[in-house]
Parts: C-alpha cells; sequence; structure tokens
DNA sequence: CTGAAAGCGCTTACAG
DNA sequence: CTGAAAGCGCTTACAG
C-alpha cells in the first residue's frame, strides 16, 4: 500500500498537521522538523492522494475542455494543440485538464459534459464556436469559463482571442506590397466571429491602399458553413472563371487555401507567378503542401497557456471582472507568395 | 451551495446510508423508500461529489491515456480518434480519460506523468508506439495498463491490436485481382510493428499469387523513421525511376500514400491506369486527397472503445491473464485503384 | 512552532 | 429493510 500522511507523520516523529504544513508550505514549520520530514516525504516516495485533498479543500484539481465534435475531428488539427498548450501549462500545478466533445445540437438536460453534471471541475475552457445554451447554462450555474478563439456579441465574457484582424491586414498589405492588384477572399462561415474578423482586416488593407475597386462583392466567395478544402476549390473556381484578373487571393484559413490551391493548379495558373495565396492560422499541413503555404502563424499552444492562466486566475480571484486576451500573430511566407 | 447526501437524507427522512445505498443500487430498499428518495434526489438535482465517493472507495475513476507528443501533434489525426472512442465508453460510467503525452527520451524518475506520479488513475492506456522505459515503470509498479496499436516482442502484455496482417493481405490481393503484376511497397519505420505485419501481409499475398518476383529487394522502399508523406515521396520516385513496370504501389500507410500520389503525379503517370495506389488506416485525409484514396479502414473509435472495456475489466478483476484482442478491419475501394 | 480535533461527503460492514 | 458508526486521507482553524 501506498504511503499516507500518517506514517509520515509517525515515521517523522510529528503530527499529521505539521506534514500538512510542510506539504503545503503554509504556516511556520521549524527549519530542522521541515527538513526531517522533507527527507522521510521523499525516503518512502510519499504524494498526498488527490481525492482527499481534494474533498478537504473542496475544489477539484480538474478544468474542462470542451470543444465541438466536429471540430475535435477535423481533418486539420487546431484545436488539439491549443489543449496540449493547456495541458503543458496544467502539468506544473498538477491540475488535470479534461477533455470532452459536444454535439452541435446541445441540450444541458441530456447532454451536459459529466465533469459538469458532477460538478467536478473548477473551470471551463470551451475551444471554438460551441452551443449557446452551453455557454448560458455556465453563466447561470457560475461556472468559471473561459472562450477560446470565440466570443458572443453583447456580451462580456472571459475570452482569448485571436488578433485575426491584425493578422488579416498584415497579410493582405503583405500580398499588396508585392505588387497584387486583385485580391479576392475566400472563406467560411461567418458563424464563427474569427472568420468575420479577418474579413474585416482584408477590407480595412484593401481600403488604406486604395483598392477599393476588389471590394466589389464578385471578389468574395462566401458559404455559411464550416470551412474546408471543398470551399476553397468552389470559391477560386468561381471567382477565377468569372475574373481571370485575379492575381491573389487571401483566404480565411489554411484549410481554405489548401482548396484554392487545388482549383487553381487544375486551372492550370502558376502559384505564386499567376495567383499568390496566403492562407491563416499556419496548421502543420501549411508547411507540407506544394508549394508550401504562406500563413499567419496562430500560436496554438500558447493560446492554450494562456486559457489555462486565465482561468486559473479566475478560480483564485472569482470576482475578477470578465476580460479579454488578445494573442498576437505573426506572418509566415513560404512559396505561395 | 449544492446539496449533499445529508440534505437527501433529512428530505427524505432517512438515513444517509440508505440513500446512498439507492445511489449505487445496491442491497435491498424498501420500494417506496427507494422511490422516495429517488424523486428528493431529482428535485434537488442532487449528484453525489466525486471526490468524496472516490476516497471512501479507494478508486480514482481515472484512466490515464498516454500518447508520445510526435503522435499527438502529427498531421494526420488517428491517435486522437481513438481517444475519441475512449472517451465515449467512458462518458457511460462515468470515467474520466486523462490525456497526456511523453517525451520520446522519457525517464520515469524526472518525466512520469502527474496522475501516475499521484496514482491518480485506476490503468492507463498507452498509444501506438511509446518508450520502454514506460511501460516497465508500469509493469513494476502494478498498474494496470493496456497497450493500444502497440506490442512488446516477447512480453505477453494485455493489447488492443489491428488486424494488420489480413488487412495488408487483402489490399494487395485487391491489387492482384485487378490485374497489377508488378506490386512494390512503400513503408516507413520498422520500430513499430503494425509496419511489420503488414509488410508480411503483402509478401505473404505475393506468394500466395505466384508473384514472387515481386519480392526482390528492389521492389521495396523503407526508411527506419517515422512514416511520412515525404517517405512516400522519395519512395516512390526511386522505385518508379529504377522499375518502371510497377503498376501498383501498397503503402504501409495513408500519410506515406498520399506522397505516393504526389510523386507519381510529378512523373506524369496516371492514377490508377498506370500506377494503382493503396493506402492503410483510411484517415481523413484520404477520403479528400485527388485522387480518393483507396485504403484499408481501421475502426479507430472502436479501438478506444475496446480498450476502455478491456481496462474496465481489468480492474474489475485484477488477475485476469493478459490478452490480445484483434481488430478487425474493412477495404475501401476508392479512386487510386 | 506544533498537536488534537473537527470536518470535507461519501461507502460499507455490522446490528437490529 | 434501515440506521449508527467507523473510516477513507487529507486540511484547517484553534489552542497552547
Amino acid at each position: 500500500m501506498a504511503p499516507t500522511i500518517k506514517d509520515i507523520a509517525n515515521e517523522a516523529g510529528v503530527s499529521i498537521s505539521t506534514v500538512s504544513l510542510v506539504l503545503n508550505q503554509k504556516g511556520y514549520v521549524a527549519p530542522q522538523t521541515r527538513s526531517r520530514i522533507e527527507s522521510v516525504i521523499q525516503k518512502l516516495n510519499y504524494r498526498p492522494l488527490h481525492s482527499a485533498r481534494k474533498l478537504a479543500t473542496q475544489q477539484t484539481g480538474n478544468f474542462g475542455f470542451i470543444i465541438w465534435e466536429g471540430h475535435f475531428s477535423e481533418v486539420e488539427l487546431f484545436y488539439s494543440q491549443i489543449f496540449l498548450g493547456m495541458e503543458y501549462a496544467a502539468r506544473h500545478n498538477d491540475y488535470y485538464i479534461l477533455l470532452t466533445t459536444v454535439r452541435e445540437e446541445f441540450d444541458p438536460k441530456t447532454d451536459l459534459p459529466r465533469f459538469l453534471r458532477y460538478r467536478d471541475v473548477d473551470g471551463v475552457a470551451l475551444a471554438g464556436r460551441v452551443p449557446g445554451a452551453l455557454i448560458d447554462y455556465l453563466d447561470n450555474q457560475h461556472v468559471p469559463f473561459v472562450l477560446v478563439d470565440y466570443e458572443v456579441p453583447g456580451k462580456n465574457f472571459n475570452c482569448i482571442k485571436i488578433d485575426n484582424y491584425n493578422g488579416a491586414f498584415q497579410a493582405v498589405e503583405t500580398l499588396i506590397k508585392t505588387g497584387r492588384k486583385h485580391i479576392a477572399f475566400v472563406g467560411g462561415s461567418f458563424f464563427h466571429p474569427s472568420v468575420k474578423e479577418r474579413y474585416r482586416g482584408y477590407t480595412e488593407a484593401l481600403d488604406k491602399h486604395g483598392l477599393k475597386h476588389n471590394r466589389s462583392e464578385d471578389y468574395s466567395y462566401c458559404e455559411n458553413i464550416e470551412t474546408s478544402r471543398l470551399i476553397g476549390e468552389k470559391g477560386a473556381m468561381r471567382l477565377l472563371e468569372n475574373h481571370p484578373e485575379i492575381d491573389a487571393v487571401f483566404c480565411c484559413n489554411d484549410t481554405t487555401a489548401l482548396g484554392v490551391i487545388s482549383a487553381v493548379q487544375r486551372l492550370k495558373k502558376r502559384i505564386p507567378e499567376d495567383v499568390a495565396i496566403f492562407g491563416f492560422d499556419d496548421i502543420p499541413t501549411a508547411e507540407f503542401s506544394s508549394p508550401k503555404l504562406s500563413t499567419i502563424r496562430v500560436p496554438k499552444l500558447e493560446i492554450g497557456k494562456e486559457a489555462y492562466k486565465l482561468l486559473y486566475e479566475l478560480i483564485q480571484n472569482p470576482r475578477m471582472a470578465p476580460q479579454t486576451r488578445m494573442i498576437a500573430v505573426e506572418t509566415i511566407l513560404r512559396e505561395s507568395t
């Protein structure tokens, strides 16, 4: 059997209270007592039992990580890297991150993740677009939560945001500076605020550089569904066939951009000579496509870490005002521009 | 504050023992008492507190899921789907699956996942190739564990295996039946037993159909590193340039096959007219490549579920003899053959 | 600076 | 069929 705090106390000739104090670095313990206890802990390789500690402190030591099923199973990995970032951060304070998925048609009565049903988390990170009913539930039940790469218009929730606007702006400006005059946009679901912001960055960069004519609706292709390669292909086909003068495409993300690449290749246009292509996210595949994709790097691990930190601060200080943290992005130039 | 078992007992006019009995469906409780208690539970929306229950039962209610960092961050998703399968299964008995990664250079002294350090799991699933030192540790410490898509030669551990041999055999036989006479093999790391088995299926199918001449070393390309598109590209280039008669390539997995596709296309050969290509795994991308990839489907979710079930049985019955469960695969014909 | 005691919210023999 | 009591392994005021 694994040793308990009692074994340590006996072996060190002190009470369990004192052992607990050194374990938690609280109160004052005489230096020699402390070091004696510490060496016994070492010797017996003692670790406090999580569930006992949790029961006593009335904390769970867990954070939930909830993601829409479709996002988790996506072909390209993005949110799983964000999870990994949280997991890395959690290692340092021995928190556990419980990852689970929810379906699109979410009903709190029947679909509540079990760690919420059993109030088995101290807080929750919501990755990407999640059901509104879930957010409402957390809000009503006063479960601390942070939205990651998502937001609810008009609501002031804790969130970690990607600097979509500036990223898009930079990307388009880069295209303009290399002489592109006819820059199109291909995108997916406007349900997702990120896509909206990226579109805004696109249009404002055009405005700034006097390329207003690019802003005609003819230069944009969007479908109100989850982004995919297919949208990229269809969009590029449509745009380039109707407007052969287009010499660059800014895509709402890399997945879409990969679709655009295949379409452009099928149309026998050269990349980047005839058409430059810019993505967003820097998913791993972006580096392996041919040509390799220029894109805006979103630091996924860092986002996860930041989500963890915010959540942790939140439970230390429950009355903290909701805040938004913006994560900076970085331009990555490869072969497609 | 959330209600406790005491609140339920008071409200129902019984002792907490009785409430506990109905909660756990144990012993005999008079039907009317039971239903009274149940309705109070309903009414107060009571949920037993995990950590209290865990402390009392001396179980953790957690399983660990350990995967090599590189596998988790792989471009193509495979193991994360296996995780999802476990998570699905775990929902039904309120187990939690704690996902974490380990580095290649693993040292139990310093790199032990925290849930092992704190003995905070009842068992562990190891996905794919994991450090030998980790397996040894679990074995020595008598932590119940199951290997998923991995095995240790000469050791009789619990494992969930994919039927690699038969899958490969079927794939190659399919190629032969459609008239292919010169079938090459492209593969990666032989460290992984799965690759070995797939290779064996390949050679034995050739033997059975009297295509022994295919078995010359000239028809195989392998590198002892993690599989990747790059290996596929290099392999296909090498093989097809030296042996223009090759009319089919069986790849050790889809990732490799995607590389083979680009190489074949670069060589201006038609798929499947000139060269048929067969993959293995059925990763999501296989369906989106062009041409779409024929492959052997590995049921990832089912593997995860089976891993969960085996682990669960293991902790119910700790003296169970180690066993191997083989998961059947399925041939998926698409455009590349 | 340290210990005795109560308490966290459950489960589980054991009586009756 | 039900309840009183002990116990799981910790933490945390409170005395001293």
